[in-house]
DNA sequence: AAAACGGGGGC
DNA sequence: GCCCCAGTTTT
């Protein structure tokens, strides 16, 4: 067993399950479009009240981006953007994808709103593929940790695709997204109650 | 490589 | 009042 496996099953084991439960690929989209930039307690409260209006990329893509949509995922950071780069990627998920959410990179990148780590957890979470979304959460922690050394977060998931065990990886970034939030934080890292510091190169 | 987008919550 | 937050896009 390789340090990243132990310190994901160490993590696993202490920390609660990161409160997003849904596999629906339009949910998952539309959750992860809606969390650029925003904590996720408010993104659970934007997405529950989105989907109770637009329960599926047909009927959000026949919304009115600046009147309605706007308006129903107010509390979120970018709102108005959002709203219009989720309107219009119903739109070419229906136009040109046959409404179906895709299911690989390029297609998911090519919507607008949508970049390398919303993709990735598109493709990990609701389709299960074995790739790691790198957010701000994973990229300080694998360097932090010591696992990576690098600025790019690119960077990051080319290193980190080499060390963590496939069956891993699509639950990578949930983990240390609670554990980022939790113990160990940007700032004041809580490294006293910290169940993997033995194995940190950076433990206070 | 750096700036812009941006409302909400913690301290 | 200041800083950070499940990033993406444009300059």
């Amino acid at each position: 067993m390789n340090d990243v496996a132990e310190i994901y099953r160490r993590l696993k084991a202490a920390l609660p399950p990161h409160p997003f439960t849904e596999r629906d690929p339009y949910r998952v989209l539309t959750f992860a479009m809606l969390s650029t930039r925003t904590r996720d307690e408010v993104t659970l409260e934007v997405a529950a009240r989105l989907w109770e209006r637009y329960p599926d990329i047909a009927s959000l893509a026949r919304a009115d981006p600046e009147e309605e949509v706007a308006s129903v995922i107010r509390g979120v950071g970018f709102h108005r953007q959002k709203a219009r780069n989720l309107v219009e990627a119903a739109r070419l998920i229906m136009e040109v994808h046959g409404g179906r959410v895709p299911d690989n990179v390029d297609d998911l990148t090519s919507l607008p709103g949508v970049g390398r780590k919303v993709a990735n957890v598109v493709l990990s979470t609701a389709f299960g593929r074995s790739v790691i979304a790198v957010d701000t959460h994973v990229h300080r922690i694998s360097n932090r940790m010591g696992l990576v050394s690098t600025d790019n977060p690119r960077e990051t998931e080319e290193a980190l695709m080499r060390i963590v065990p496939p069956e891993i990886r699509a639950d990578f970034n949930p983990t240390m997204v609670v554990f980022g939030r939790t113990i160990c934080r940007p700032t004041r890292p809580r490294c006293h109650i910290c169940p993997v510091a033995d194995l940190c190169e950076r433990r206070l």
